[in-house]
Order: structure tokens, then sequence, then C-alpha cells
DNA sequence: AGCACGCCGACT
DNA sequence: GTCGGCGTGCTC
């Protein structure tokens, strides 16, 4: 393009008119060059403001890319290369939306994003707005139609046929300006006819036909669950907590209350109000959930109370979502309730954010850009001058650090239930004493099996709860304990119990199980499962059989219970809608499933709680295995007794010993809390430290290696130019060293805290790339070290 | 991140 | 000779 418009040529004629440029802006485009690129921009096109997306040739090939403005009106009409020579700036082609998707506060905490988690601004930019409204979801064209001549001779022509109809229908209806036109669709019903009939008497300029661009998508109206809104009296704990909360937010400034409440201790309630007061003040909300928890009763509670509310989750329609964020950006909501990326809704005037379940992992985005919605939670509520509650039942280790050590941070607890209801009584069983299961493949052990039978005997209800990852079916042999891998990764095959593959098979020789196949839960590769190991020769087993084999337990042990099974964290929401209500109303005795279960959920009926394997977290290679084993039992105990039924807790477990899991059954949060704080300081662990990592990937070991050892030695010069306090570790293989035919190393990098890290990757990402290349993730205040 | 360009090895 | 695989560097 550049040559072709500088250089003079024989067919200038043919080509359009080079536009005046006044002005030049710049862009961040979506597509990932982690670098911003100026262009010029067309005087009819002027003026594009900072957060509108425009489309622009890129590369050259000019292939048309879209990004985001984000400094409107750079000088000069050149860019300067690295050698030093001017590049001319080519041309905006097009302008992608009328108004800015995003004002000034959401560009400065876009770009506070692009540099803390080492992440393109483009894609940042990207990932705030939803694509739903990128891609204008259910905006249709509608035609409208109105009279623009009154003048009787030219209607006269038009004597008795469909035209004259068209014509009399408009004139009653006094349709006589765009405004007041009709719809084309109504038109047509009423008169019996097509739009041809009518553009025929635009034609004759009788009438105009009109295009308005409507969106249109069914209203977010959830289901109304069981729970009427009623008065809520406040007891003396909340009363207290909820004055500290009011006296923050009077401040007009920024800071942050965690709010440490027992389960069921009142915490949404608190919320509530403290929205209403901000609400009060002529200021916005936004209140962030886990995914999981957006379908259940928090929403309702929340739609109940306020009018002007919006709600983000992922089982909106691409329409509905695009429906509720113009909602917001036009200021008719002042509510926002959503999961994590409604952190960027486009309120004016944010006065809160609340960040529910803040210990919650699902709050880090593992895709680019890998952000803690919890941490932007509190960025955006500091560059807003808003307050922010983080509230939990077991608050994470960073959030209580942070309120110790920094200012704008207070603790505030709540440390009963609000009817004063006793915490339900909790049970160890050790899974290694003889005999405590019936027969050595089962699953629940006898006490627990004895306390069911009450339960059921006594029309309560009971929740299991089967932590996945420990009960994974592998199939292995019992004789050579040889487990089935995955061919492409560096991960153990679990088996699902289904009569069809639900993908393209892995092939495989010899005779095999024929009710069900081995899944890679990396790769998703299927494979039908031997009946005799590949090794030794002996039958093959499968091992746990997880949920399934639970489910075929209780169906044996309790016939006539009515048992239902949740099974997958990514269940329909509707399904999980509806799952709940009849749970609600009494319809299941008993379900069982994976941590799903253990989010806030509230059923007073619910008197039995059995952890089936409570330990299988601790095996898991991370540093936080210790505090998710604790919160898991927590959360998933405080959804026993939520009545004057009490509420029993039975903890299945292997390590009884284990101080975390003696921690959860004595229900001592700062027992455990300090213990495991000593643990991270010895080993300068957040929440003390900050920690990052770098994993990369590549097909070929050797070259992967190669690359891995030139980035620490990188990492090391910069540290040691620097004179930075900067651990590092590594490259070591990660946890699952191979994904889908991938290798995978990783290094670990700590640093006592965020600047020094800011400083480490500021420059590493302005260095020049790593040869050879391969792929790289790096990952700042990674919530697992997988 | 994607894509064109160019360097080098394996064939007709 | 030429085809094409992969490594490199550029994109305003």
């Amino acid at each position: 393009m550049s040559k072709k418009h500088t250089t003079p040529s024989l067919f200038a004629a043919d080509e359009p008119p080079e536009p005046k440029c006044g002005h030049a802006i710049r862009v961040a485009l979506e597509s990932a060059a982690d670098t911003e690129f100026d262009y010029l921009v067309p005087d009819g096109l002027w003026p594009i403001e900072v957060g509108q997306r425009v489309e622009v040739p890129f590369g050259r090939g000019n292939k048309p890319e879209v990004g985001f403005c984000v400094v409107s009106d750079v000088p000069g009409d050149a860019a300067i290369a690295k050698d030093g020579r001017r590049i001319r700036l080519k041309r905006v082609a097009r302008v992608a939306d009328e108004e800015p998707l995003l004002g000034a506060d959401l560009m400065e905490l876009a770009r506070w994003i692009s540099d803390y988690y080492v992440s393109p601004l483009g894609q940042v930019l990207a990932a705030m707005v939803p694509g739903a409204v990128k891609r204008a979801a259910g905006v249709q064209r509608q035609r409208y139609v109105h009279l623009v001549t009154r003048d009787a001779e030219t209607l006269a022509e038009l004597r008795g046929g469909k035209q004259k109809q068209i014509v009399d229908l408009l004139r009653r209806r006094e349709a006589f300006t765009s405004e007041s036109a009709l719809e084309m669709d109504e038109v047509t019903a009423a008169v019996d006819c097509q739009p041809p009939t009518v553009k025929r008497l635009a034609q004759k300029l009788i009438v105009k036909i009109t295009e308005r661009k409507v969106l249109n998508a069914l209203p977010v109206v959830p289901e109304s669950m069981a729970n009427e809104p009623h008065e809520v009296v406040l007891n003396d704990d909340q009363r207290r907590a909820l004055d500290q909360i009011y006296h923050q937010i009077e401040t007009n400034r920024f800071g942050v209350t965690v709010l440490h409440g027992v389960t069921d201790s009142g915490k949404t309630e608190l919320y509530i109000r403290a929205v209403e007061r901000v609400l009060q003040k002529g200021r916005a909300a936004i209140v962030l959930l886990p995914e999981i928890a957006l379908t259940a009763q928090t929403v309702q509670r929340f739609n109940a109370r306020f009018e002007r509310i919006a709600v983000m989750h992922s089982a909106l329609s691409a329409g509905q979502r695009n429906v509720q964020w113009q909602k917001i950006r036009a200021g008719e909501t002042d509510v926002v309730i959503g999961a994590r990326s409604a952190v960027f809704a486009p309120l004016p005037n944010l006065g809160i954010v609340v960040v529910d379940e803040e210990h919650e992992p699902s709050y880090k985005q593992d895709t680019v850009p890998r952000y803690h919605g919890r941490d932007v939670a509190i960025k955006r509520a500091q560059l807003a001058g808003a307050h922010c509650i983080l509230g939990s039942a077991t608050p994470s280790l960073e959030s209580l650090r942070n309120s110790q050590t920094r200012p704008s941070f207070t603790l505030v607890r709540l440390p009963r239930r609000v009817m004063d209801l006793p915490m339900p009584a909790m049970k160890l069983v050790d899974m290694r004493q003889r005999g405590v299961t019936d027969s050595a493949s089962d699953l629940l052990s006898r006490p627990l099996t004895d306390y069911l039978k009450g339960v059921l005997a006594r029309q309560e209800q009971a929740i299991l709860l089967l932590n996945r990852r420990g009960y994974s079916n592998f199939v292995f042999c019992p004789s050579c304990r040889h487990t089935m891998q995955c061919r492409n990764c560096d991960a153990a095959l679990t088996f699902h119990k289904t009569k069809r593959p639900t993908a393209p098979l892995e092939t495989v020789t010899g005779r095999h199980m024929n009710f069900g196949y081995a899944i890679c839960h990396h790769c998703q590769a299927q494979t039908l499962v031997p009946r005799q190991c590949p090794l030794c020769g002996k039958a093959m087993t499968m091992f746990g059989l997880g949920s399934q084999r639970l489910e075929e337990e209780l169906a044996a042990k309790f016939p006539e219970a009515r048992v239902w099974r949740v099974d997958s964290d990514s269940m329909a929401s509707h399904d999980y809608y509806r799952l709940l209500k009849e749970f609600g109303q009494g319809r299941i005795d008993i379900l069982a499933g994976t941590q799903i279960l253990a989010k806030g959920l509230h059923f007073p009926n619910v008197t039995l709680v059995g952890v089936v394997s409570a330990d299988t977290c601790l095996y898991l290679p991370d540093f936080r295995s210790n505090e998710r084993t604790f919160q898991l039992i927590s959360q998933v105990a405080g959804r026993a007794g939520r009545s004057e039924k009490e509420g029993t807790v039975f903890v299945q477990t292997y390590f009884p010993e284990q101080p975390t899991i003696k921690f959860a059954l004595g229900q001592d949060f700062e027992g455990f809390v300090r213990e495991e704080m000593k643990h991270r300081e010895i080993c300068t662990l957040p929440p003390l430290w900050r920690l990052a990592t770098l994993v990369m990937r590549d097909p070929t070991y050797d070259k992967l290696e190669i690359a891995a050892k030139r980035m620490r030695q990188r990492i090391d010069d910069i540290v040691e130019r620097y004179g930075l306090q900067v651990k590092v570790r590594g490259p070591m293989p990660a946890v699952i060293s191979r994904i889908q035919r991938f290798h995978r190393l990783q290094i670990v990098v700590q640093a006592p805290d965020a600047a020094i890290m800011g400083r480490l990757f500021g420059s590493l990402r302005a260095a020049p790339a790593i040869r050879p290349t391969v792929k790289i993730a790096i990952d700042i205040d990674p919530v697992n070290l997988l």
C-alpha cells in the first residue's frame, strides 16, 4: 500500500484519491503483538477517541486487523524504526464503534493489567469487552415506514389496492415522521402484503422506509426460587461489621474490608446493605461471585432487593449479554452481579466492589491475560476511589496478610452463625482401620453408612462430596502397577463408563473392555481399554470409578433413596439450577458429587455432609494444597445443619494425623493460618513473598531445553545487573511435563514484593526474543503450580 | 501471535 | 537443479 500511494502511477486516476489526514492515533491490536502501532486518521474519520475500536491494515499483506485506540492524536506522521529509519504510517480503514467501548478509568485499569500480568495491552482490552458486545450480538436492523406526502392528488391515483390500504393505515396511525413510524412487519401483516409493495410506495416518494438498529434478546429473568425476600434483622456481630463498612464508605476513599464470616454468618446481607448505602450516595456497585454460585441463591437475593441490576454469567445467550452490557454502559443499571469478567463492567461512578468467596481459585483466569479477578477488583476500586469488600468463610492467606500489613485494609469478623446455630459436629473416620468398610472397594465407611441410614429414616437430606482427583478412575494393573498413560500427554488416563465414545478413538490392538473408554483430561483423546496389561498380561482393573462407583454403592446400600449425582464442574447451569430446586423441594435425598457441592448452598434440611476422601488434595504437588484442603472441608461442612436441626459432618481420611485435617476437624482457622504462615515464611512463598512461573513448551525436547536454559541465563543476567532480590529455580519439568505432544519446562521466580517482580518482568519483556523460539506462558501470582 | 522470507538439506 | 521444512524477524 505504502509504495503504491507514494509513487505517481500511470493508473493513478483509477485509485481512490488520497484522503487528507490531519491526525494520527496509537492502536493496540487485539491479535497479540506486544507493541502499539501508530496510524494516520483520514479527516473524514476524525475524531477517534481513546477506547474506540478501529480496523487497520497490518503487516506486509495489509491484512485487516481490529484494535483499540489507546492514544488519540499522537504527533507526527511517521514512526521511527529500531535502526532509526522513518516508517510512513498507514491509514485507519474504518471505525468499528460509534462510541468508545471503554472509558478512561477502564483504559487505566487495562494498562495496569498489561504491565502487572505481562500481557499485551491489545489482548487485555479485548478481554475486557464481551465478545457478544464486539460482535453486536442480537442487533437487528428493523425497518420502519412512515408517510411523507399528504398530497391528495398523488394519493388519489392509488385507488383501492394494497398501496391505498397502507397509506390509510399510516394516516390513521399518524405515522408522519420517522419517530412515529410503524414497523415494517406490522404494516405488511395488517395489510397482508409483502415488503416490496411498501418499497414501491417508497419509490413513488409517498412513504419513506427508515432503518433502525434494535437490540433484541430475551430478558434475563431468573426463575424464582423458594425463598421470598423477607425483613432481615441483623445480629450484634453483623451490626458491628456493617458500622465498620459504612464508616469506610463514608470516607469516599479507597479501602478494603476483608470480611471473615463463618458459613451462614450473614455475609450476603451485609453486601446488600453496603451496596444500598453506596447507591444512596449516587454511586454504583459491582458484585463478583465464583461462576458456579451465580446460578444460585445469592443472585436471587440481590435480584429481590435491587431494581436496576444487571447479571452477567456464562449461561446468558450472546444477545442477552450484549443487552446487559449496553444497559450498564448507558447508565441504566447501578448494580452489576457477575463472574470474574464482571470486574470490567463499564459502570460510571463506581462506589463499591464486592468479591464473594474471595479465596476461590476460579477468580484466576487461565488464559492470557492471566489476571486474578479479586486483585483486579482491588485495583479497580483503588483507581475509582471506591470501597472493596473481600468476603469469605476461609479468607485467602493473601488477604489476611494484607489486612495485617496494609493500612488501607481492615479485617472484620463474623464469628457466629446468624441464628446463633451451633456449628456442625465434625466426625473423623480413619480409613486405615481394619473393618472400617464392609469390603475393600467400598468408598463409604461403616460409621458414615450407619449415620446416613438414620438421616434417610428421619427424611432429612445428605450431601456426599467426592474429591474427583483423588478417586480418579485410573486404569491400572494390580500386579505390575502399570497405569494407562496418554500417548500425547504425561498424564494418567481416567476411565469413563459410556457405551459410545464422544471423540475419535486412538487405535489399540488386542481384546478390550466394551463398556467404557479411557479419556485423557488434557487432550480429550479417547482410547479403548485393553483387558490385559500390555506389560505383564494380567487383567487390568479400574481404580476407583469415582462418582459413578459411589453412585453404585449408594444404590446397593440404599435402594430406596433418591440419589442425584453431580460430576461435572461445567454442568449446564440450567440443569444445575433445576437440580438445586428439586433438592430444595425435598425430591432428592442424597446429592453426591464433586467440589461444585461445596459452594454456598443453603438447604435447611441437610443434616449430614460426608467428605468421602478429605486428603486427596494433599497429594497434589502444590504449596497451596493444605490451604485448599482446609477450605474444602470448611466450606462443605458449612452446608450441614443450617436450621434448628443439628448438622453432622463425616470426614473420611487416610491421614488423621495430618495437621491440616486436624485443624479442619477442630474448625480452628486461626490455628491453621498460624501453622501454614510459618511454613510459607520458611519457604519464602506467598503471601509473604511473590511468585511467578514461566512455562515454556515445544514438541522438540532438545530445542526446548536450550531455550529454557537461555531464558534462565537471561533472568540471572537481569537479576545481577539490577541487583534484584530474587530467587529463581529451574528450568525443571512442569508438573504435567507433556501436554498434547508438547514438552513443558518451568522456571519459578520468587521475589519479596510485587515491585521487584515487576522490574524483572519489565526488563524481560523489553529484551529480544529467546532463540530458538518456543511457546512461553508467564503466570504472575499463579494459583497453582501445574 | 501470524506470516513472509531465506537458508539449507533431500530429492527428481 | 528445485522443492519445502523450519528458524528468524517484522509488523506502524
